[in-house]
RNA sequence: GCACCCGUAGCUCAGUGGAUUAGAGCAUCUGGCUACGAACCAGAAGGCCGGGGGUUCGAAUCCCUCCGGGUGUACCA
């Protein structure tokens, strides 16, 4: 089962083929003519140039050849040669009856599934989770979704910062403050205490106070240091005191994600590469890839290709300690050893390309993850309405759950304007109501645009009913669930799908036709911005639909349950595009 | 300095491997509810795709150059 596009293309492949051409100027697409046709096939002009023919002739020439011509309204040549093309009416409507009739609505599943890993979150451990954090969560999620769907075996990984110099300082600053603790004591034996000496808001206030003193008081910045290294050395307390430093960490993120409706397979953070980190250096200066350079010890990583000098990736600093960058690429050695990974996606803010080119191509060279396909799929800032980087009004950085407090109470103040006149809302269902809007409000908003662009925080504009925004998605999808829902109460079931007679017919089986196409475009540019445009073009064609085509008052049955059945199917897709936008459609709203 | 990204309608942004007349939403104007939810739909208006040059039968898209903006650039993450 393809989609239109493919079917068609198939068959202008095979044509060209038999007339001594190369199929792969057989693309047929979407018409940008809707007047002229429903699909285009510009092929004929750069194949008519590869044969040295005439292009007009050419394009005849394929018309001529074409198989199955019966499933063809019209076929015709226009300008210097190219193909517009129209379908039955039989036969959109049979392929939409195999697209209702596929639980995957004529997706496919990938030749051969890898094994991908979706490495998003990048929380970091006692830092508050700030407006940065939004994105790389939401866009890392539905990338994750995609991957899952298109059948591949995927692991969704935190990769929680965990294992830096912070956690010393932070170690450090405790002891000042509450010396007495078991997990300063040499001689302490019994097992330390299971409950955390700190909360999460007590690490929130610890932290920007201990990198204050680190840089004042030298005293203090080498016992952060010494801490960190005994850490990394499996000091017991300061091991313990660590893990209790994570634990509340991770609970104050979950917190958050649960709103976002998140989840990860896997919770490790930098700390888990620990064990790979000394070896693979030994390993890296064995093979000649580490030299000391300026008292560090570093690894070439440029390329005959560059245009521009790329500094070498740092691996051990003056001072003896390891970088984000060694930490990265002991990460990737043990992703390969533990998961077989295949392919590593990163979500990480754009402006670390550099930094990810360098640990990609330490990967490739020096022999740690040589075939690993390793990809940086970067998102860009969200600004404020200036322009910059978002802010709070007295100029702070905002955290997460300010963010989503925003776009929930937007969303409550929207839901209190309306009302169901059939069945009034409860205080409690309105409440529910309104997360679902804020969370596809923000979803939807963050999603919509390209990921590697910077976005506009306009909260105003992302939860408006109407235009293209996450509400409107949830309001089109309800109006379908609730004309489904009387069909069902008045003993009215879908039945085949009908032969379109109207133009919003023809558009409605034309755009859910499409869906391959549009989901492998998210799938290979990892970009979910694909999926929300195919969920708008799907609402505003069923909308134009039900507009036009009074499915409850019509009079003939067939009719009436073919239109059911459609409106089932469209229902189906757009809670399919959500899914994996992850963004969850209330029953009513 | 250098590298990367960007400059498309008043605003916010899409534009897939070059292809017939460049799109959407908002805002503006005009229509449509005794009709399955008008949170909707239809229509109008709005652009020398930053400037210039080049390649091509054809360029928002590829190349060069200039202007304007953003980001990054050896021991933070």
């Amino acid at each position: 089962m393809a989609s239109l596009t493919q079917y068609l293309t198939q068959l202008f492949q095979q044509t060209l083929t038999e007339l001594g051409a190369d199929p792969s100027y057989g693309q047929v697409i979407p018409s940008n003519r809707p007047d002229l046709g429903q699909f285009q096939a510009n092929g004929a002009l750069a194949a008519a140039k590869s044969l040295k023919r005439n292009p007009r002739e050419l394009a005849q020439a394929i018309l001529d050849t074409l198989p199955q011509k019966e499933i063809f309204a019209d076929l015709s040549i226009a300008g210097p040669g190219f193909i517009n093309i129209r379908l039955t009416d039989q036969f959109l409507r049979q392929q939409t009856q195999h697209v209702h009739d596929d639980i995957r609505l004529g997706l496919k599943k990938v030749a051969r599934p890898r094994n991908v890993l979706v490495d998003y979150g990048g929380y970091n451990v006692a830092k508050v989770l700030h407006a940065g954090h939004l994105r790389p969560t939401i866009i890392g999620e539905a990338i994750r979704r995609t991957f899952v769907h298109a059948g591949d075996h995927v692991l969704g990984d935190v990769h929680l910062g965990d294992w830096g110099l912070q956690m010393g300082q932070l170690i450090e600053e405790i002891r000042l403050r509450q010396p007495d603790l078991p997990y300063f004591d040499p001689g302490h034996t019994s097992p330390y205490p299971d409950d955390s000496p700190v909360t999460m808001d007590d690490l929130l206030t610890l932290y920007p106070q201990a990198s204050a003193r680190a840089k004042e008081d030298e005293a203090f910045a080498a016992a952060a240091r010494q801490a960190t290294y005994d850490l990394q050395h499996n000091h017991p307390g300061y091991r313990a005191l660590w893990q209790h430093f994570v634990n509340v960490s991770i609970r104050d993120i979950k917190r958050h994600l649960a709103l976002l409706e998140t989840e990860f397979d896997y919770w490790l953070g930098e700390s888990d590469a620990e064990p790979y980190l000394l070896p693979m250096i030994e390993q890296l200066k064995r093979d000649g890839f580490a030299y000391e350079s300026q008292g560090a010890l570093v690894m070439d990583v440029t390329d005959p290709s560059d245009k521009k000098e790329m500094p070498p990736l740092i691996l051990v600093k003056r001072d003896g300690a390891v970088l984000y960058g060694t930490t990265d690429l002991a990460t990737i050695a043990m992703r390969v050893e533990k998961f077989n990974s295949e392919f590593i996606i990163y979500v990480v803010d754009i402006r670390q390309a550099m930094h990810f080119k360098q640990v990609f191509r330490a990967a490739h060279k020096s022999g740690i993850a040589p075939h690993v396909e390793l990809e940086h799929a970067g998102f860009g800032t969200i600004n404020g309405p200036d322009g910059r980087p978002f802010k709070s009004r007295s100029g702070e950085n905002v955290t997460l759950g300010e963010i989503l407090q925003m776009a929930l109470e937007k969303a409550a103040e929207r839901v209190a304007e309306i009302d169901n006149e059939e069945a009034p809302y409860t205080p409690e269902e309105r409440a529910t109501i309104a997360r679902y809007v804020g969370m596809a409000t923000i979803k939807f908003a963050d999603l919509m645009n390209h990921r590697s662009s910077d976005y506009i925080l306009d909260m105003e504009r992302f939860s408006a009913f109407e235009g293209k925004t996450g509400p409107y998605l949830l309001y089109s999808t309800v109006r379908a669930k609730s004309i489904l829902r009387k069909a069902a109460a008045a003993n009215l079931t879908p039945g085949p799908i009908v032969t379109p007679t109207t133009d919003v017919e023809r558009e409605l089986l034309l755009k859910l036709g499409e869906w391959p196409d549009m989901f492998w475009q998210a799938y290979h540019e990892r970009a979910p911005n694909h999926l929300c445009e195919y969920a708008y073009l799907v609402a505003t064609a069923f909308n134009r639909f039900y507009r036009e085509c009074h499915i409850l008052r019509e009079p003939d049955p067939a009719r009436q349950t073919g239109w059911l059945a459609l409106t089932d199917l469209t229902r189906r897709m757009l809670e399919q595009v959500m899914t994996l936008l992850n963004i969850t459609i209330p029953e009513r709203m």
